[in-house]
DNA sequence: TACCCTTAGTTAATCGTTTTACAACGAATA
DNA sequence: TATTCGTTGTAAAACGATTAACTAAGGGTA
């Protein structure tokens, strides 16, 4: 950019010789030199508008004060960018910047994005992912690495994951004490730590408050299509159970395809079905009507997170146990959710 | 990371000087040594597996190869995400990478924020906001700069921002060509680009198709709540005018808020109502029934050439001048348009 | 023989800091 | 008087590349 000064140019202006400025700039050894001469460096770098060259400052120091983060689609993911700004603040706020490169799960891309990370010196690299699940990673790993909504398979690394099955509970809660007794599940089925532990939420609140036909009213569907296989679901398990008062969809867009069900079959929300769902997806959660009860993943405290322990990797003498973090998201409490109908069997209405 | 080899290391197992291994790994004087020569070198290199280290290459070449992002609020926004992988991919072709950080639309925010560039020697800086806006910029801007999805106030320089008309008048072609005569604008009325060109847009459509009481037809609301607001625009809309038959929502949100009211006034879309939006939130046009018809900013695009455009000012030896460019989106035909109903006073019938 | 080219490589300066080891000087101490 | 010590500062060697300028050797030509 605008050619800034060098050191050697305050030096100069300052009549010091450049190792005291650097010195008297740096702040290493304050003491060292009579409040004057320190006056005079510093007055000149102001004068010249004087900022160190990151660059050869790094070189010097073999610390380049940079953190790498290889995304997996993190960036472009529609809520997962609170994870990119958790790591940028909490890296910024201790004067760290993060070069930015994208990756996909493939060991072999990783591998590619380290040894690019690696080219700039780097002091350390967060892998963030853009879901919740295990990742392969390539031997050769750089010594200060974190990983952020995902853990490595094989071996043991930092991680940041959101603790599924808590997050899940709150808001299954929320439907328990309400006092719903026929309850549905509707979940993807794929195998997925996400799945897994939502499941095992919902397990545990049906034996928490006692709710019935457990089996019969989970319903697991694969498909990409989730708005559409909530709305089928629904169905499904309506046709199948009409005595469900709430329904648990796996997340928002679930949720979604559970309100346009239900609102053919004329059941209101949530006067006729508790829905609660799971992302907070502002576009939906906030946009549907009622407005949806769900759990946000706590992508920003992962992010956080991640970037803090990394620079407390770096900064560190010695070596610190990797530690996998499960991390409870915030619960949105909308209008989809009340206590139970009354008359079990209803009068189902059709539009159309 | 994992410490890597020097060059000199790399230059003393190939029982070479130092300048030989860079210009023999660097083949920029190819020709200048033997073939058996050159070959130790890049086996040497191999075997150590050398990288250059990028801080010291910088340092020497006055130049870094890395382009600085100044986002404002672009990867926390749902969908604009894809302009920093337009960016990132331009970037990562030509060897360049991207040093990440957000700051706000403040002038002392972006002052702040190229300051920090400017220490990393970034070789130029992308400002990239979250929606098409001017921008008010600070004085003693970097050489090479250029901005996406925005425009610099009171001074010129390389912009990429939406063609918010001609992407917008795709969809209303649509609607006209589907010869519909009584359509609805509901937009946000707020001062900005995007509501000035889409505006336009619909203006240009209804002199081409020749569509009726177009000032009574437009209703424009500000409202951050927006698919309430759509909501609330459409019922007023029909209320006004039920020979309406088709609706042009500014974006996706409103158009979902318009889907709704037309629901509860059991208007079936597209059979009695053609919808189009715009933005193209998958989340929202994919997921509702039908499809919503809309546009997509051309998100990735304006990354992409922001990008290739900072790297030929970077690498051009003359001075090239300011462009802004306006790029067209595209469009995404779902089932929301039909031709229009016939029976133009229809019972309506509410729900509840 | 003297001169000039080519070829194949090397030497050394440079980019802008940081930091270790040293120097100069006066004051205090032995 | 000689020695030691603190104070205030400087010289110079890194960090790891790049690159302009040079050299040495060999061959061709006048």
């Amino acid at each position: 950019m605008s050619s800034r000064a060098t050191l050697r140019e305050v030096s100069e202006l300052a009549e010091v010789s450049v190792a005291t400025a650097s010195l008297v700039l740096s702040g290493k050894d304050g003491s060292r030199f009579t409040e004057e001469t320190a006056q005079r460096v510093r007055d000149a770098a102001e004068k010249l508008g004087y900022r160190t060259n990151r660059l050869a400052r790094s070189l010097r120091q073999q610390s380049t004060r940079v953190i790498g983060l290889l995304s997996i689609e993190v960036a472009t993911t529609p809520y997962a960018g609170a994870m990119v700004e958790g790591m940028r603040s909490a890296a910024r706020a201790r004067d760290y910047d993060l070069l930015f490169n994208e990756v996909t799960f493939s060991k072999e891309s990783i591998a590619a994005g380290l040894e690019l990370m690696s080219d700039h010196r780097v002091d350390g690299v967060i892998i963030a992912s853009y879901y919740h699940r295990a990742i392969d990673l390539p031997d050769n790993l750089p010594k200060n690495i974190v990983i952020a909504d995902a853990y490595a398979k094989k071996i043991e690394l930092d991680s940041f994951v959101p603790d599924e099955t808590n997050s899940y509970l709150q808001v299954l809660d929320l439907i328990g004490k309400s006092g719903h007794k026929h309850v549905g599940l509707i979940s993807d089925g794929r195998d997925y730590p996400a799945v897994k532990g939502r499941k095992e939420a919902f397990l545990i609140a049906a034996e928490k408050y006692g709710w019935h036909d457990i089996q019969e009213n989970m319903v697991m569907m694969n498909s990409d299509a989730e708005t559409e296989m909530g709305y089928n679901a629904f169905n499904l398990l309506f046709g199948r159970n009409p005595q469900i008062t709430a329904v648990a969809a796996y997340n928002d867009q679930i949720a979604m395809g559970v309100y346009e069900a239900a609102r053919e079959l004329g059941l209101n929300i949530p006067a006729d079905l508790s829905v609660v769902g799971f992302d907070n997806l502002e576009l939906i959660s906030g946009a549907l009507r009622p407005g949806l009860t769900t759990v946000e993943l706590p992508h920003f405290e992962m992010g956080r997170l991640a970037a803090e322990r990394l620079i407390e990797r770096v900064e560190s003498e010695d070596e610190l146990p990797p530690e996998k973090v499960a991390i409870v998201g915030d619960i949105f409490v909308r209008g989809s959710v009340a206590t139970p109908r009354t008359s079990v069997s209803r009068k189902v209405t059709r539009i159309h």
